[in-house]
DNA sequence: CAGATGGTTAACGTCAGCGTTAAATATTGC
DNA sequence: GCAATATTTAACGCTGACGTTAACCATCTG
């Protein structure tokens, strides 16, 4: 149930272009909140909040840079995406099975109308 | 772009979880319009616009059933879900280059501090 | 200390998504 | 032909997401 609750949240942060579009960018270096508002011509509060659903499904972390207290250097988490295609493999994983369901349920539904 | 577009709706379909219970019914069976609509105690016109937003995608595909012409019969569509694992992939391609990254952006960040 | 800088939170308006019921369309079977 | 069945479209209300500006907090710098 927590599990799908967090799909949930992962895929509606997914759904977003600006977010993909982040994690796009984080992909090749870590950024910092107010490159990533430049990048997409935001003001930074929406871009903060969209940083703010990110971490939450745990898909980007923030860390602190030594030099700066003031700067939130954000990068990319491995975990989260290794849960979505665990997801995807559920899923794919019948892909043989459907061609003979098929037939099943033309059976199933024949043999209710001509019982 | 048109890619990055589908990948929106794509995602957006996914991020219900009505949606992804009936893709989760329909890995196991095709099932007509009506079933659907049962199995998540749900009106027939809700249901029938998550299905219209799964065919939109292209993750599902209504097949007519030879019996009775009122019946859909809704089935997976395997396509779609490769795109999404090629976004996937294309993601983690670059896993191995973040600490790198983190470095590098460290040294770019005190140079800027200290010219 | 005063001002500037980096970032987040607060308050507000707008728009799109999801569910419901009522009506429309198409097909079946007596 | 006419009632029943399967599904979709139309119209309505509500809630939540996204963007903006203004205010706030923390930190750095001269």
């Amino acid at each position: 149930m927590g599990a799908a609750r967090r799909l949930d949240d992962t895929f509606a942060a997914l759904a977003d272009p600006t977010r993909r579009g982040v994690i796009d960018l984080l992909r090749e270096q870590p950024l910092r909140a107010g490159e990533l508002a430049a990048a997409f011509d935001m003001s930074p509060p929406a871009m903060s909040r969209h940083l703010r659903v990110l971490r939450k499904t745990g898909l980007v972390q923030e860390d602190a840079v030594e030099d700066d207290a003031r700067v939130k250097l954000y990068r990319l988490r491995p975990e989260r995406f290794s849960e979505l295609r665990a997801w995807l493999d559920e899923v794919e994983a019948f892909w043989g099975e459907q061609l003979q369901s098929f037939k099943e349920h033309a059976e199933r539904t024949r043999a209710k109308k001509r019982p």
